[in-house]
This record gives C-alpha cells, sequence and structure tokens, in this order.
DNA sequence: TAAATTAATTGACATATATCAACTATGCCG
DNA sequence: CGGCATAGTTGATATATGTCAATTAATTTA
C-alpha cells in the first residue's frame, strides 16, 4: 500500500464525484487540501468492515467491489465501485464503524475525504447537501430492487441480472472483461460457485452469452433480459 | 378515504418526525401550513407503487406495511412503519414515482408533506439536511444488512430475525398483537406461508413462542437470538 | 345467527439448489 | 521452464423449500 499524490487537484480529476460541483472553488479547495491520497494493488482490502469510519471513499482508477463479510467466510457483494462515485458506507452517518469491506478488483488510486469535511459542506452548502441525498437514494432504490429480486427470483434470474449489471452499470458495454470470479459472481446472485459455473454453461449452449478466457461477451441481450423479467 | 385534521400543528404533535426539532419556529410553521391529512381504514392502500410521487409520508397515528408489489401478485414486505418516521421513497430524490406501496395494517391518520418544502428545507438547513442523511443512512444499513440476511440464512433464522424485528423495533416488547398474517410474515422472511406456519409451530413445541388467536409472545428470547445468529 | 369468505393448518410431493468429491485447466513463482 | 496453488468444471447426492390439495378454524357480512 504505497502512498502517493497522481492526481493535482480535485478541480482539475477527471474522475470527480459530480456532486463537488455543486462546490465553490473555495469549498472544492477545502476538499482538496483535506483529502489523501493511496494506491493498492489487485486484491488488496481499502476498507475493512468494522474497522472506524472516518473516510469516504473515492476511486480515481481503478475497480473494487464493496462486500459484507459474514460469519464463516461468507460474504456477499453489494456492488462494484467504479470512479466518479462515493463510496460512503451508512456508517458515515449512524454509527462510526465501517459496516462493509471493500477490496480492489484491478489496482486502483484512491481518494479518502474525512467525514467531517462532508458534512460540514453537507450543513453549509444546500445544493451539495441535496446532491448528497439524491446519490444515497439512488442506491436505496437499488438496494430494494435487489431485495426483491433475490429474494424472488430463480438461479437463472439472479445471474441474468447479475451480467446485465455488469453490462449496463459497470462496463456499460455487452463485451467486458470478467475481472469477478466464479465465486464473486455467486455472491452478487447469491448461489453457489458450482451453480454459477453450470448455469453459464447453459446461458452459453443457448447462445445467449459466449466467453473464453475471462472475456465475457452477451450475444443475446434480448433472452438475457427475458430471463431476468421471467425470474 | 375520509379527509379531517385532527393535529392541532407540528408543533404540538407527539408523533412528529424527531428531525423537525432542527427547525425553526417559522420553518415548523411552513410545513404546518402546507402539509395534508388524511384517515384510512386497515387494509387501504396510502400509497401506490407507480403511482406519481410527490410527498413524503408521516403516520400520526397506527400502523402501516412499505412494499414492493412484483409480477404474478408477489410482494416483498420492506418495512413496517411506525409514527415518528419519514416515509419517503427514494422515488422523492431520484426518479418523480413511488417506488413502494404503503398500505394501513391498523386504521391510520397520516399526513403528507410535499417533496419540494422538504427539499426546500434540507437546502437552507444544514441541520435538517443532516438529520435527513442520518434518517436514510440508517435505513440503508437495515436494507443492507437484510440483503445479507435473506441471502445467507435459511429459513428458521430469517423468521427468528423477524420475530425479533417485530419485537425489538415495532413494539418494544416480548408480547405483542400479530397484526401481520402468515403470508405477509413470509413477505417479511422471504418463504412461503406454509412454511412459516409450520417453524412458528416448531418453535411453538421448543417452548420459543407461544401463540393464541393474535397474541404472540416470546419465551425464550436468548434461543430465538441464537437461531438468528446461527442462520 | 348462518352463510360466505378468508386465513391457518397439515400432509404428500416435486424440485431447485447446495454440498461434496474428484478432476482439469490456468496462472504464478522460484 | 516446471511445479504448486488457485480457479474452473463436472457428476452424484442430499436437503431445504415451494407447490398443490384438502381440511379446519376464524372472521366478516348479509
Amino acid at each position: 500500500m504505497a502512498y502517493k499524490n497522481n492526481i493535482d487537484t480535485c478541480a482539475s480529476c477527471t474522475a470527480a464525484w459530480k456532486n463537488y460541483h455543486h462546490l465553490s472553488g473555495q469549498e472544492l479547495k477545502m476538499v482538496n487540501e483535506n483529502r489523501f491520497e493511496a494506491s493498492f494493488r489487485s486484491g488488496e482490502v481499502i476498507v475493512k468492515q468494522g474497522s472506524p469510519a472516518s473516510n469516504a471513499l473515492f476511486l480515481s482508477r481503478g475497480m473494487a467491489k464493496v462486500y459484507i463479510e459474514g460469519p464463516e467466510g461468507k460474504s456477499f457483494i453489494l456492488f462494484i465501485a467504479r470512479p466518479g462515485r462515493m463510496i460512503m458506507g451508512p456508517g458515515g452517518f449512524t454509527g462510526s464503524r465501517n459496516t462493509y469491506s471493500v477490496s480492489a478488483l484491478t489496482p486502483v488510486q484512491a481518494c479518502f475525504v474525512n467525514f467531517s469535511i462532508l458534512k460540514h459542506l453537507a450543513r453549509t452548502n444546500g445544493k451539495f447537501a441535496e446532491g448528497m441525498l439524491e446519490d444515497i437514494s439512488a442506491e436505496s432504490l437499488n438496494d430494494h430492487r435487489r431485495l426483491f429480486n433475490l429474494t424472488h427470483k430463480k438461479m437463472r434470474g439472479r445471474l441474468a441480472d447479475t451480467l446485465l449489471y455488469l453490462a449496463d452499470d459497470i462496463y456499460s458495454s455487452d463485451e467486458f472483461d470478467m475481472l469477478l470470479s466464479r465465486q464473486e459472481l455467486g455472491e452478487i446472485a447469491s448461489m453457489a460457485k458450482e451453480s454459477v459455473v453450470r448455469i453459464m454453461k447453459e446461458f452459453s449452449l443457448a447462445g445467449i452469452i459466449s466467453y473464453r478466457s475471462s472475456r465475457l461477451k452477451i450475444t443475446d441481450r434480448q433472452k438475457l433480459v427475458s430471463i431476468s423479467e421471467e425470474g
């Protein structure tokens, strides 16, 4: 975990959180002067569940998984994080501990901004607070959809959801490098890794997806969507 | 759905949202003058999923269930609502439609406050905005726990969770009137109503709970907690 | 109060899905 | 480059859970 500052300023950062647009030059300067940056290698833990929560996380480069660690090594992936998004667990406003872990799926460049700064900005800049509320609301809506889908769909539907999530929300493309293991796909779709393997093969034989090595391509999106909808 | 105003003012309302404490007299007056009130009978729909979302809901009396309606009559109960809490779907800040339905479990007295008022207050009153963020964060944390529990626990664990949720968060007592049908318990714990019946009986035979008619009592909380934890 | 709904219960059965064990492919490190 | 560790794959099996059908209990309505 080597420390270095690769980003000049928040103002010039191309991966900055869109809500920072609501800040004045003065306010953004405050964020910039109080952030700190770090690099992580693939697989490294960026935030550890249970540890004291004091900073929000922003990725400036790379991808990470955000997950809940349960007993007996069981874990559940909440979402995949990319640059441009604020990663602040509920712990930021409620308790004082991280309610989830974050670990790097690729080499990651990350910025940490202390909660106190963000809270101060939310108190003093109404537009910023509103943007924050919008962000958190959008997450909340996702959680609700997920709660419904995970409890009401069967494996095929849940895996279809997962593949569509990756294509639509993460890669914005129907063809992408699959950074997640079968195990991790299972931790998103809530199923055993063996089941992921079997259903991926089934989809492949049905011409819905194709994959070789780590490259995955959705070849029949329509069918995948209908599997997702049928549950 | 008869309309009447039973609450004098927000200032004197004993069921008011705690975050209203952060408002000035002037601000609270604005809320008071722009709210409207309505009564609902048991079973009546208070908010309908998919309809245009324009108001946040506050119960001043009674209980309601907040749930997602899926295809084929399937539904999933997100939470049980009581007075003192703001009920604003994510739709309030993101889309413009209600993302869930709310229906009365008992006779309900409810207040509606337009989003525009709440957004305005959030923009102009930092403390209020912060309180709102705290509230939403707490909900988010619940959703995350629920995502993990529903996907990783077996039926007994999920039903134990549900009964503890009712006792701890809703009734603050180990003995209470069970307003929910077996079907509805299943829509919280994500299982068939028949399974709810069978496991309730099992718990009853094991001396963990007892029930006759609509009265339910947790008689061995420790065991119920351990079932919840073991999953 | 009786009839008519609706909810709860029970048993039998089907099946979706996890688990276990073995094996193979792949990638990484010395 | 070869060997070790990790990830992927496959088949066999166990089981948790849903579904269906029938019955009883409880509640509402006429």
